[in-house]
Parts: C-alpha cells; sequence; structure tokens
DNA sequence: GATCGTTGTTCCGCTATCTGGAACGGCGTC
DNA sequence: GACGCCGTTCCAGATAGCGGAACAACGATC
C-alpha cells in the first residue's frame, strides 16, 4: 500500500518499526511475532486482535506460517513458535564473526571478574545480547542470547548509545518510551542525554539498578563504523555482592577489552569485507 | 494450494521438505534460509543460484527481507542474517514449556555425571536441540541450542526415532540420506532400522562415534504422544575418558531423567491444555 | 433444551501484489 | 575501448493474496 516512492530501500526511514507490515512479508511476520512474543499459546482469536487484521486473511496467514514450519498448531488450536526458528537462528547465530571474535574476551573478562559479561548489540531503541558468559551456579547458561532489552536502561545499553553520532542519537531517543522498571530508572530523553554526555566522557556507563532491583553494572562501548556495528560489553553482578566501587575499579577493564574487541573486528573483517 | 483435504492442517503431510516455497511466504524463506545457512556473507549472485529464482523476483525478495531485518546487506552488497531473526528465536525459546520442565532434570543428570547433557526435538529427519549443560570448561556454553543434526547418526535421533510407530518411522527413515561421518555411521535405511529395534528393546540408544570421531554417548527417548512431542536427552563425552562400559552405567539414569520427564510434561501440561 | 454468543473455518469475486523476461548502467578485465 | 559480469530497474500480465460474509461447531445462558 502507502510506499510510493521508489528509490530509498529501508535504511531507516520508516518511521514505523517493523511490525506494521510492508506486503505480504510484513504481514506474515507481524503475525509471527505476535504469537514469539507473547508468553502464552495463543488462539486465534488473541492473535486477531493484537494484529489488526481481516479474519479470512489472517487464517490463511497463519496457515501458511504452519506449513513453512515457523508456527506450530496445537490440537487445542492454539499456535505457538515452531522449531524452525530456532533452526535459522542458530545458523546466524554461530555463523557471526562478531561474536566469534569477541568471545576469548568476554572470557577474559569473566575470568578477570568472577561475574557475568555481557556482549550486546544496538537495535534502534534495544540492545540484543548476542553473547553472554556467566558462572555455572547462577540462573541458566545463555539464557539470554537473543533477548532484547530497552536501551535506555541497561549498560550495555546507554554505553553503545554513548557512541552513536548526535543526529542519530537524537533519533533514536526521540523514539524512546521511558518505562520505569525500577526507582532510578531514567524516566525522560532528557535526563538520559545527560548521563550519555558523561558516559562519552568517562569511556564507561553504569547501570545502577536501573533495569532490575539489586542489579548493576559496568560497560564499555563498541563502535566500528566501517561496519554499522554499534555495540557493547558489560560486567554484571548484584548490588550485594558487587558495590559501585568495585564496578568503577573494574571499568577499565572493561574499556581495554571494548577497545580490544573493536580494534580485532577492524583488523580481522578488512574495509572491504565484511562482518560477518 | 494443494492442501485439498482439510482437516489436518501440516502435521506431516508435503512431501517435501519446506523449502520449496510455497507461496510467497515460501519463496521468501527459502531465501532467508538459503543465506543463513550458508557460512560467508551471500552476495546477490551467490543467492541467485542457490534458489533458482529469476532475479527480478529475487532482487525483491531480497528487499523485502532486508526491510523487515531478517537480513542485513552489508555496503559490499552482500547479505547476511539480521538480528530480528535472534530476537524473535529468543522468545521462542524461553517460552518454551518443554525445555522448562525439561531443565531440572538435566542439571541432575550433568551433576550426576559430570558430562555434557542434551535435550533434543525430532524434526523430520534431523533433531534439534533445544538445550545444553555442560562443564563450564568445556568449549562454549549453549553454543548449540538450535543446532539441528541428522537423526540417524546422534544418540538422541536414535532415541527419538525409536519411539515412533512403526509407518511414521519408515515414512522418516526413507526420505533420509545417509552420509557417512565417520567410519561407524550408519550407511543404510537397513542398518538404521535394526539397531532401532534394539534401542526399542533396550529404552535407550548408544552413539558410538557416529556422528563425530572420539565422541560418543548413551539417550534415552522422550515421546508424549497428546503433545506430538517427540525428543530424547543424552549424556555425552570423549571417548577417552568416557567408555562404553561407563555409557551403559548411566544409561539407566539416562533412561529414568525421560521417563521423570515424560510424566512431568503430561502431568504439568494436561490434554486439553498444551505444550507451551 | 432452545437460543444466543463466541470461535474457528470456508467461500468467492476483486484487485493489489507478485512475477519474471528484458533492458540498463557501472566496473573491471582482456 | 570493447566485452563480460553483476546488481538494479521496468513493466505488462497473471497469480496469489485480500477480506467481507456466510457457515458450522460448541458452550454458555435463560
Amino acid at each position: 500500500m502507502a510506499e510510493a516512492g521508489g528509490m530509498e530501500r529501508s535504511k531507516l526511514d520508516n518511521p514505523e518499526k517493523h511490525g506494521a507490515g510492508t506486503g505480504t512479508l510484513g504481514k506474515a511476520l507481524a503475525v509471527l511475532e505476535a504469537v514469539a512474543m507473547a508468553d502464552r499459546p495463543q488462539r486465534f482469536t488473541d492473535i486477531l486482535q493484537s494484529v489488526g487484521q481481516p479474519r479470512g486473511t489472517l487464517h490463511r496467514l497463519l496457515g501458511h506460517l504452519v506449513d513453512e514450519g515457523l508456527l506450530v498448531q496445537r490440537q487445542d488450536l492454539s499456535y505457538e513458535p515452531g522449531l524452525r526458528l530456532l533452526k535459522l537462528a542458530y545458523r546466524s547465530w554461530s555463523g557471526s564473526r562478531f561474536r566469534d571474535i569477541a568471545e576469548p574476551y568476554l572470557l577474559r573478562l569473566h575470568d578477570l571478574t568472577g561475574e557475568t559479561v555481557h556482549l550486546g548489540v544496538l537495535q534502534e531503541t534495544e540492545i540484543i545480547y548476542v553473547d553472554k558468559v556467566e558462572s555455572r551456579q547462577t540462573v541458566r547458561m545463555s539464557s539470554q542470547i537473543g533477548k532484547a532489552s530497552p536501551a535506555y536502561c541497561t549498560g550495555v545499553g546507554k554505553a553503545a548509545l554513548s557512541s552513536l553520532p548526535p543526529d542519530e542519537l537524537r533519533r533514536i531517543t526521540a523514539r524512546m518510551e521511558f518505562r520505569p522498571f525500577t526507582a532510578r530508572t531514567h524516566r525522560s530523553a532528557a535526563a538520559l542525554l545527560a548521563e550519555i554526555e558523561e558516559i562519552r566522557r568517562d569511556g564507561h556507563a553504569f547501570d545502577r539498578e536501573e533495569h532490575e532491583a539489586e542489579i548493576c553494572c559496568v560497560a564499555a562501548p563498541i563502535a566500528v563504523q566501517e561496519h554499522d556495528l554499534v555495540a557493547g560489553v558489560s560486567v554484571t553482578g548484584p548490588s550485594y555482592r558487587v558495590s559501585m566501587a568495585q564496578l568503577a575499579i573494574w571499568a577499565k577493564d572493561v574499556r581495554k577489552a571494548a577497545a580490544e574487541i573493536a580494534e580485532e573486528v577492524r583488523i580481522r573483517l578488512g574495509p572491504g569485507r565484511g562482518e560477518r
């Protein structure tokens, strides 16, 4: 529908997120996402209201998604994500050159601190975790690879944001919705931008229980312009075990790791070549 | 447009894998898969020959995939998987009730044996790993969640196959391509079926370096008909450390874990309810 | 136990969207 | 400077998607 122009492809122009539904594929993905993001199996009607799509259309769409193995329909008629998604994602994850390069540095950082280490990539207003190293005893390994968290209240997120050029930063912060997860979460773009100024100066960012209570971290930005890569590393721990003073001490190690990763990315993936 | 029947949706009816390309969505996914499965960034021409699609069509398809964030086009014009895939998969993985239920049993099995524990689900001729518990020092955690391996040469795969009804088993084995990974890999459906007969009797399966040299395992099937779930658990180790005798001893623990998981799945996800 | 409301499925004419052969422009090579 | 390769763009034609509306199967409600 819309989409008159012709020139511009999709760099960053569409004001909506995806989800709206460019063409047939877009609609199908909107449905897939609606099902994947829900935390319980979705029945036809559930989906019907989350994506505003006529019944007939939705029905066919779901049929196709099931045919393709992206969704599975259970005998109680509800839908849930299929395994094909996992398989597809695995290949894209395991083939990521960036993750691969960063890994040893993450391990080193973990050995040094004994705390959980995250690697995340900025994607619009969210950061998506692409790797994680944590101690055996904690919750569950890798439980959040692929997880998306808001950028404005996470260490990696804020660090990554701090490496953006001013106009890009403005564009992105403008689209944020400042949801107060804890008492300390930023509630406005102004507050966030002020802190980002500091972060830019210091070279590292803190998360002072802004996303989850009792959880804090230090993070540093990894930015490689030549590859459109805006990311961050962090060391995270529970407040009772890790003081802000301790985090401040680790800050330089995190910065160093970030710098080394960025450097190696630049070397190993020369300008002509590519990120993967 | 085939799909005359009416009742059955896509249980297992289409003779082709996916990939061929049912409708528009199918074609788009075939392209996505071609890029995701390749181990380096794909240029337009590369993709052109892997999916047999006219230039014009392919070009538009790629455009849409990029618009949707499923692919990213780099400045050297090559394509690679985008992060949206990872995000989508994360949600589907973390929301899986099955994985969640199985987890404690996997951990217990790991504590008992000290070796790597896998949880995999059968998907046609492949098994897809949905969880993994391994010792800290080994390679990398979770490095193969979402990985797809052939069913005929893995412990979990063979165990899962052994729980299928005969006709279903025949249908699936008929579609397998017996690639000899090691000297001990089954080379024919006949050989595989013979072993499956034994497995069905014993209640557990061994992988005697059939997929990778120096790697072997014991596995047991987890099958819950009411939920169309055909899966398996396994304990895996390197031959130099884990003897076949040792595996035989662990067999009963693996069987027990499998039985308990199946039981809890049945209880927690009562018939009317659902898997997720 | 008849009626109404809800939920999933099917139908079918309409047209938007996808289709794909062909032509175009940019680059590097011989 | 001509040739060949590669990515992109165009456009008439037709397929596949579209979606309003009718239908069937339950389950509540009175």
